[in-house]
RNA sequence: GCGGACGUAGCUCAGUGGUAGAGUCCUGGAUUGUGAUUCCGGUUGUCGUGGGUUCGAGCCCCAUCGUUCGCCCCA
């Protein structure tokens, strides 16, 4: 048998109810917002993902599925969603539309070890806003996260998390002071972090490991070490959000593994989802679409990853999609030729119906009536059909009740309005 | 890339070297025109795959593939 590769699933139909509500939820509250949805290709050039999320990435590294197509050409599976969004930008000179709100969703590639909550082939529902530089927008885009999980039911599970990385001006000389800080304390660090020090040393202030947590309260933060520029810009944030009254936590550890990002970085973290605990994250990266070569332009912008989001999706909060109607038409031939002029007639109205294809009594027959979970099982018989009369049968009570044909839509408006 | 656990019916799992099982699901009947409850019957299988040990392997050993949890990293 073949079977899907590693990392990668089927999204059965009895799954697709979910991902449609997530879908549908984001749409609505991002629309809200002012954004519009871009859809860019699910490959690039391998080229464009190297350079915009770094060279040293883990990502870039070891991580990305690249191919050669028949022309030669290094081309990748997108590994991310923002550098597309950053080219597409460029490409067609949007900086001539500031502001310019765009969100996206669709699959993304990723050739790591599958776990919980991660997978090869995974999906990313984000939001990018190019133009206003002010820590407004960055509040705003929070609010409109926080709005999006309150509304999925999610809000009491995450917490959002937020941190300032400084800017080209400031990094520079925090790395070094940092740097000096971890050399001091270098024999108690774990081994991993004796590594990162040198290749990215902001990576070992995210190290979980006991042993170096307590030393990393001493290191410097990076707060203390802002510019003017990002000090105020960082203040501001807090500032908005307070008088929105969102609840947040200042993580000065918090360090992103993208290198594009500057000042206001975020993340949304739950509990119970194991190692991979963050459902959304971002940050603005003001120095993106000029080192893109586009117009210089500031930035800002989050993704979600929809596996994570569906692990903590309360089942009950999810709506479910099952016909109003099922059709039951036990008999010959005038029997089902009037039965399917019937479910088109329904259908005319607007209701979902299934009609019965397979033959078989009627008992097999209201079986799968009761499987489908419609509300209501129409029931054409020799009896009903002879006598221009259709039985409209309640399924949650059993009550059942004959009546004419002409008048069976009205009717069972009616139940169904009544239900509701 | 590294480490642990696990692969037995469509699904959830029991089975410690001697005839492959349970629940559920599906299906037939009790009920010749009525589902979800009840009762009775039936089908469910290369025991992940390949090798080895043994008179004999679902069980022990080796390899391999897959799943899963963690590390690294990330959504």
């Amino acid at each position: 048998m073949i079977q899907t590769v590693r990392g990668v699933r089927d999204i059965l139909p009895e799954e697709t109810g979910r991902w449609w509500f997530l879908e549908e939820t984001a749409r609505r509250i991002f629309i809200q917002y002012g954004y519009r949805e871009l859809r860019t290709p699910i490959f690039e050039r391998t080229e464009l993902f190297s350079r915009a999320v770094g060279e040293t990435s883990d990502i870039v590294e070891k991580e990305m599925y690249v191919f050669q197509d028949r022309g030669g050409d290094s081309l990748c599976l997108r590994p991310e969603g923002t550098a597309s969004v950053v080219r597409t930008f460029i490409e067609n000179s949007q900086h001539r539309c500031l502001p310019w709100r765009v969100f996206y969703m669709g699959p993304m590639f990723r050739y790591e070890r599958p776990q919980k909550g991660r997978f090869r082939q995974f999906h990313q529902i984000g939001c990018e806003l190019f133009g206003p530089d002010g820590p407004l927008a960055d509040a705003e885009m929070m609010s409109m996260v926080l709005r999006f999980f309150r509304e999925i039911g999610i809000g009491d599970a995450v917490t959002l998390e937020i941190n300032s990385l400084g800017c080209p001006v400031c990094r520079g000389p925090y790395r070094e002071r940092l740097t000096a800080y971890l050399e001091s304390v270098r024999e108690v660090l774990c081994a991993n972090c004796q590594r990162r020090m040198v290749r990215n040393p902001l990576r070992v202030l995210d190290c979980k490991e006991e042993g170096g947590s307590g030393v990393l309260q001493g290191a410097p933060a990076m707060r203390d070490h802002l510019c003017h520029g990002c000090e105020a810009h960082f203040q501001g944030l807090l500032g908005h959000l307070e008088r929105l009254g969102l609840p947040y936590r200042i993580n000065p550890f918090m360090v992103r593994g993208l290198d594009y990002y500057h000042r206001t970085a975020f993340e949304a973290v739950a509990s119970g989802l194991g190692a991979q605990n963050a459902v959304a994250a971002g940050g603005r990266y003001d120095g993106l679409v000029a080192e893109m070569g586009g117009v210089s332009t500031p930035a800002v912008g989050f993704a979600m990853g929809m596996e994570r989001l569906l692990l903590l999706l309360d089942e009950n909060k999810v709506p479910v999609t099952r016909p109003d109607v099922y059709l039951v038409v036990a008999g010959e031939d005038l029997v089902t030729a009037s039965g399917l002029m019937l479910a088109e007639r329904l259908r005319e109205a607007g209701l979902a119906v299934e009609m019965h294809l397979s033959g078989g009594g009627m008992k097999v027959q209201m079986k799968h009536a009761g499987r489908s979970e419609a509300r209501i099982a129409v029931i054409l018989g020799e009896q009903e059909v002879s006598a221009g009369m259709a039985a409209i049968k309640q399924m949650r009570t059993g009550e059942q009740e004959k009546i004419a044909m002409d008048q069976v839509v009205e009717r069972i408006r009616l139940l169904l309005c009544q239900h509701h």
